[in-house]
DNA sequence: GTCCAGGTTTTTA
DNA sequence: TAAAAACATGGA
């Protein structure tokens, strides 16, 4: 297979909002995932994608499996708004991401900016996940985050959301959430198990499960689609974007937020 | 100094 | 029930 910028842009997709162990220099990437010692590291540029067709790790985290040109064209010939969004990023995929490491990287998310969550991430790490052999920190275990006493959780930055975090570590360790089901039960149930949490709330929900568990048919509605949808959509759920809702969501939320259609500002770098 | 950030919980009317 | 306030933190 040959990949195109069309078909996977890492510009696109890292800075998207899905991820938060990315950064950028001199066209280098470096993507970082995956629990304690078993994280790995990715360095790669645009211009020779290579290293993740060759390697399975990769391809899979990629989701090159995944036909989306296909996505692409039923979202583009039914909705001339999604043709438009698919347009200006067409790059963009959804990752399979660490179910673990999205949940609690999203609940740091919530009325936080990207930014900071990034650091705040880069901190938890550093402090409690453990190193593999190459030396790179990998997420911190749900096990580590739930002994962690809360004001060494608030010295990484977490503020509110050391409660929070740990709240939602225990709830993992205790089976209270539990990966596998969110990834194939039905799509409300999974939902209440990961909302029965205190400080995981409908959206940080959905982010969990689109980008942590893959659940496609998830469609978080934070500020920027509340708006995209009153205004483009008639004030619709995603539900009319069928099981693949949460793609299309992707590519409505990147347009939205950065492309200035809404007055919105343009993401920094 | 104020406002905001891929929200959620708690309080108030 | 529904709307408003509170919650930490740092950058714009």
């Amino acid at each position: 297979m040959i990949l195109t910028e069309n078909m996977l842009s890492l510009e696109q997709t890292l800075l998207s909002g899905q991820c938060f162990r990315v950064g950028c220099r001199d066209g280098l990437w470096t993507v970082r995932s995956g629990a304690d010692e078993n994280v790995r590291e990715l360095n790669i540029s645009q211009n020779d994608l290579r290293p993740i067709e060759e390697d399975p790790y990769w391809s899979n985290f990629f989701d090159l499996q995944t036909d989306y040109e296909a996505m692409k064209k039923y979202f583009s010939e039914n909705w001339e708004v999604m043709r438009k969004a698919c347009l200006y990023a067409p790059g963009i995929r959804i990752l399979r991401q660490n179910s673990w490491e999205a949940l609690a990287c999203f609940v740091v998310s919530q009325n936080n900016n990207i930014k900071r969550i990034m650091g705040i991430v880069e901190r938890l790490c550093l402090r409690f996940g453990k190193k593999n052999s190459d030396g790179v920190s990998g997420f911190p275990s749900a096990q580590t985050l739930a002994d962690a006493p809360l004001d060494k959780l608030r010295d990484c930055g977490l503020g509110f959301r050391d409660a929070y975090i740990r709240n939602t570590a225990t709830a993992v360790l205790d089976g209270n959430i539990d990966f596998d089901c969110l990834k194939s039960e039905d799509i409300e149930k999974a939902r209440k198990m990961l909302t029965a949490v205190k400080g995981i709330g409908p959206k940080v929900a959905d982010c969990a499960l689109l980008f942590g568990c893959h659940r496609l048919d998830c469609f978080p509605m934070d500020v920027w689609m509340k708006r995209v949808m009153a205004c483009y959509f008639d004030g619709c759920d995603g539900t009319i974007f069928g099981k693949n809702a949460g793609v299309a969501q992707q590519y409505l939320f990147h347009w939205g937020r950065t492309s200035g259609i809404l007055g919105g500002e343009k993401e920094e770098k």
